[in-house]
DNA sequence: TGACAACTGCTACATATGTAGTAGAATTCT
DNA sequence: AGAATTCTACTACATATGTAGCAGTTGTCA
């Protein structure tokens, strides 16, 4: 499921803390974005047309919860990013990333860390060369 | 400078092998792409109105150039990500794609090499920890 | 219990995107 | 040279995005 950049900022917000209504979210958003309230209110409609959110009613009232996970979407988002950016090539990506110059020792290090943790616990039960 | 689909598509051919004429990228589209010529044309013309391409004429055949390097727009398309998707922040995107179970026993091998020649070589001339 | 405020569903509208068609100029083939 | 082909510039048009207004309904508080 691919989110525009209100969606995400809305998804964001949601993820954060839901359920939600209109408003609170609408309270909630970072001081840079200025929209009308009812900005805010057709991106969530858009959100629950494309089945990312669900909308409950308790009264009148409209609530908002997530279906989407955030986990998905940023899956989905980087999935894209890799097709189009780096032809879905996973390594050069890596390669890319790793080779920013915005990543400290400190983060590398640590990301080594993980990595080989993932590699000791999961083990060799992941051989596949995921082009 | 941010692209759309159409447009990382021929800039990925442009990239690839240049200058070229719009028949010539026409010739090279993967297979799955069907389109017509015209629709290379107009994508042509878009990237050249956002100056991500420039066009030259040799007598009325015009040659196309990329002026937008792949480098910049890959990061262009990773801040994006990084802006909407993980809030701005670099570590907790690594980790995510760390943890990608998607990525192979091999791939973070490869990747725990990157990143141990990266921290070698730069060394610690580099100690902030962005965000 | 009326005046206001807040909500809701719908509509609006400009610009962006995805995809292609057309007409006329230039080139090429026979 | 006339026909067929290829280019180029321009236009077209549906759907998506970004952003917001409006009218009517409901809740709330003096």
């Amino acid at each position: 499921m691919k989110l525009t950049e209100p969606e995400w900022l809305i998804m964001n917000l949601l993820w954060e803390k839901h359920p939600a209504n209109a408003r609170g979210i609408f309270e909630r958003l970072p001081r840079r974005v200025s929209w009308a309230y009812t900005t805010v209110k057709t991106t969530l409609d858009r959100l629950v047309e494309k089945q990312a959110v669900q909308k409950k009613k308790d009264g009148n009232i409209g609530y908002y919860e997530p279906v989407l996970t955030r986990k998905q979407a940023r899956s989905t988002a980087i999935k894209m990013l890799l097709n189009h950016a780096f032809d879905g090539a996973f390594g050069p990506m890596m390669h890319f990333l790793a080779e920013d110059e915005n990543l400290s020792a400190n983060q590398r290090k640590e990301l080594i860390q993980i990595l080989s943790e993932k590699n000791k616990s999961k083990g060799e039960k992941n051989g596949r060369t995921n082009k």
